[in-house]
Formats: structure tokens, C-alpha cells, sequence
DNA sequence: TCTTGACCTTCCCATGATGGGAAGCCCTAA
DNA sequence: TTAGGGCTTCCCATCATGGGAAGGTCAAGA
């Protein structure tokens, strides 16, 4: 399997497959004569978990971390739950300093007429009704 | 004023009111013979403009937009309303996705025992029972 | 067998907003 | 006069991703 039908395969770009080598998130590829990288069912695998991962918005560094606890057959499955809810408690972090800002704004918003007029509850809580 | 005085004058630290200079989202600077850039009360009120939309999200093209209009006497209130209700939507989109994501972490984590044992039902979501 | 088009390789650059740091100039107080 | 702190510009790094160029490779069709 080349890189490209390796990317098809496990949902990962060939641009990215190269840099998660490069940063030794996965191991180095074999090659074939030709320098052409080359993949198999388990390479692939481990894409897709990576994929996976990224999908759940997990950074790089912790998928190192689950990828070597899914190597592990003695790891502990705390270690695993630990790092989910530790990534939860960062993502509903980001989640409420954005419901903040969106709260926020919807509710200058609803005190803004919206028409032709210049005057803008808006614009005066970002700086005053004028500009300097 | 020298940039420190309007950093802490403003809340912006003097790294970002230069790039801001740069990109020119703010009007260069006047400077002192000796090159150190100035700053009056009035380009301290643009700052705090700056910042407080940064706070609330916006992205710099945005703010772009919205110190124009706030220059700008015949605006119509519509148009801030606008760029203020599409923001509020990309959060909220953003809000939605990660929500997902924490959702489904959450919900992983709670089948999770999250002991000694190796059994992890985040794991299997993520690639399968086991590496390959 | 040769050509052509699709694929692969590496390398460089860009994103967005922010910080770190170096080298060198300037200003003020002791 | 000197010391320290502030200013200048310039370069680099972040994080994960994509774009693109220059050049090598492979497979299918004429």
C-alpha cells in the first residue's frame, strides 16, 4: 500500500501520515526500492486510531500517550480514563470561556436595534459610542 | 507615553501593539527623535477597543471591520449587529463541536472502570481492544 | 518500447495570535 | 559616569494543517 491509498484507507492525509512520522508520533514506514513508503493492515490501524483521536480533539502528545497504553497489555485503564477526562475538563474549559463571549454578545446584540442608525450598544461596550 | 505606559494603560502588552502596528490593524505610531513609538489617550482608547474584542472572540479582521465602523458617524447599526451575530454563530458552531467531543469522551469514560485492569472501553472506541 | 498522467519524494512557506529572546540603542537616577 | 531598565528590530517557536515546486517512479495505453 502506497501513501495514498494508505491515507484513503484510514482517513488521515498523505501530508499528514508524513508529518506524524516526522514527529515520531507513528514509527518510520518501510520503503519500498524506490524510497516509496510503504503501509499494511496494521499501519493503517494505527492511523485510523490516531484519526480517531484527532477527531476527538485529543493533541498530539496525549495521542502518544494513548497510543502507548493501547500498546500496553498491562497498563492500567485509569491511566486511559484519566487522560479522557483530563482532555474533557480542558475542552468544557474552552467550551465555557466561549458561551461567555457568545452570552455576552448576543446579549449587546439583542439591545441593538439593527436598523439605519448609527447608535449601537455594541460599539459602546466595546469603546464608547464614538471613535476618538 | 512610551508602548510600556500604553501597554499597561491599555491592557494590550507592548509584543502585540507592535504587530498590531504591523499588520496594520492600528495606524503606525508617531515617534520620538530617538525612535521610541507614542502614544496619547487616544491611541490608548483604539487599544482598549482592540482588546476588549479580542476578549470577546473576534479575529483581527473582524476588528478590522468593526474600528471602522467605529469611525464611522452614518454606520448603520445593522452592519455591526451582523458581524456581532456571525461571530456568536462561529462560536457557537465551535461550542457544538467540542461539546461532541466531550460528550462522547464523557460517556466513554463512564463505561471505563478506570482500575488496575487493562479492559478500557475508550481504547476500543478509539482503535480496538488491542494494538496491532 | 515509448509516452503520458498519476503518483511519490523532499523541501519550503503560510496560517493566527502570541510569546521568548538576542543585539544594540536610549534615558534617567545615583 | 555608570548601571539598570526600557526601547528598537529581527528571528524563532507555537499547533496541526495545507499549498506548491522540483524532480523521481510507476503503470497503462499507443
Amino acid at each position: 500500500m502506497n501513501i495514498g491509498q494508505a491515507a484513503k484507507a484510514s482517513g488521515v492525509s498523505a501530508k499528514m501520515i508524513r508529518y506524524y512520522e516526522s514527529i515520531g508520533l507513528i514509527p518510520e514506514a518501510a520503503r519500498t526500492d524506490a524510497g516509496y513508503r510503504s503501509y499494511g493492515a496494521r499501519e493503517v490501524q494505527i492511523l485510523r486510531f490516531v484519526r480517531r483521536a484527532r477527531d476527538l480533539g485529543f493533541p498530539v502528545p496525549v495521542i502518544e500517550e494513548l497510543l502507548a497504553l493501547w500498546g500496553d497489555r498491562d497498563r492500567h485503564s485509569a491511566d486511559v480514563k484519566r487522560l479522557a477526562l483530563d482532555h474533557v475538563e480542558s475542552l468544557e474549559r474552552k467550551i465555557a470561556e466561549m458561551q461567555a463571549m457568545a452570552d455576552t454578545l448576543r446579549h449587546l446584540a439583542e439591545a441593538c436595534c439593527g436598523d439605519a442608525r448609527p447608535d449601537c450598544p455594541i460599539l459602546e461596550d466595546l469603546g464608547g459610542p464614538t471613535a476618538p
